[in-house]
DNA sequence: CAGTGGTCTAGACCACCCT
DNA sequence: GGGTGGTCTAGACCACTGT
């Protein structure tokens, strides 16, 4: 039930168990939302409320409305949103192909009286036979807001699926920055390559919606990564 | 006025109306819009239908709500937008540098019967007594949607000015791909560069609000140019 | 204090989809 | 037809900003 006294406004308070069940699993991709009737009866709100928190929901691109039929949740959301930093696991997916991951080094490290999980993955996709590797990621996660997270394996185990679903952590952006980089003989080696051409870096830090940050990312894009961007001025 | 019969939302001719403003140079940057309760008096219609224009702009990143004051034209757009394919002139004012521009090519090529300016030029900025370039911009822009484009002196003139003030026509979104290259001897020469080091290069197209192609793009970033991102996810 | 935007209610009419 | 979302009205109360 939602709070009518709380100061946060009912229509977030909405937004944030919506977003919720869908992060949950309780509501799966393209599955329906309650329609708006029904959720105006369910938390005795009116339908300008319900619909500020949908309109929401459809601007972070988790949600999609279809006149006379409904509103649909939508995990593989291409159309909003801009470039794969969703997380790995369901860009793979989203292409039907079956990602995989191969823990190069996994450490803790203390700085400064903070604990931090040092994660570097080399990510690739299975198709068939053949496996293409993509990237190498690394990441810094504090543990002080993940305690525990440096016992999974991360090579059965997607960062962000555990980041929302055992931390209740939503990712909610990024801050970026994009470098191009000569590949160096470790990369070469890692990626499988077969010349020395250029690369694309990206590196930057992953906040939640409050803005506190939840990763320091450090990303190498294989030749095979189509780094495409969607942007709206 | 806004026609409460159109098929037209009201919400969304009244947007237009305001972008209208900012975009030709009526509001200015900085300035206040009228009042939510002064644009009820204008065009008769309710507050809900002020505000839900109003979001939207700000969606865009056009305006800044402030609450108390107003809400607030902002054309340097940082917080919300990603990245600043604005307009390279209004970038670079933002970051109170003086820009300048170099033709290095400009000429009208038939394409199976459309006329396409070919545009390219080196862009850079001035402070004090020293000149950066920054980036090589090739632009393919169809003469059908702006003629007599071609006429103009585009040291003098900021393409997107005249795609906004002269056409009429705004830039909405931009579909691109992001790719590693290895410098050329030309690309090293005009931007005056010292090594060889692997630049970014950006190639896509622009579009309206509705989907009409504006313009293909191509642009190679120097060293000097920062490539900034700010993503939701 | 008056003026601004922020939230919310209770209702209306419409267009779309499906059966 | 009944159910869905899309738009709009007319009002209310609140929180924030300035003077």
């Amino acid at each position: 039930m939602l709070n009518k006294n709380d100061v946060i406004p009912l229509y977030v308070q909405l937004k944030d168990v919506l977003r919720g069940e869908i992060m949950s699993g309780k509501l799966k991709d393209n599955d329906a939302l309650p329609s708006e009737s029904q959720l105006m009866k369910n938390y005795s709100i009116t339908r300008t409320t319900i619909r500020r928190a949908i309109d929401e929901l459809v601007q972070e691109g988790l949600v999609e409305r279809v006149h006379g039929k409904g509103v649909f949740v939508r995990l593989r959301q291409t159309r909003h949103t801009v470039w794969n930093f969703q997380s790995f696991t369901e860009y793979a997916f989203g292409k039907s192909q079956y990602p995989i991951t191969k823990v190069l080094e996994q450490k803790v490290i203390k700085e400064s009286n903070n604990r931090m999980l040092h994660l570097t993955r080399l990510r690739g996709v299975k198709t068939n036979r053949t496996i293409s590797w993509l990237t190498i990621d690394t990441s810094i996660i504090p543990l002080s807001l993940f305690p525990g997270l440096e016992q999974y394996d991360f090579e059965e185990n997607s960062l962000y699926e555990l980041f929302r679903q055992q931390y209740k952590l939503y990712p909610h952006h990024v801050d970026i920055e994009i470098v191009p980089i000569t590949c160096d003989h470790w990369t070469h080696k890692q990626l499988q390559l077969n010349n020395y051409d250029p690369l694309l870096q990206s590196k930057g830090s992953v906040y939640t919606e409050n803005g506190t940050k939840i990763e320091d990312i450090n990303i190498i894009y294989g030749p095979k990564f189509q780094f495409k961007l969607n942007q709206y001025i």
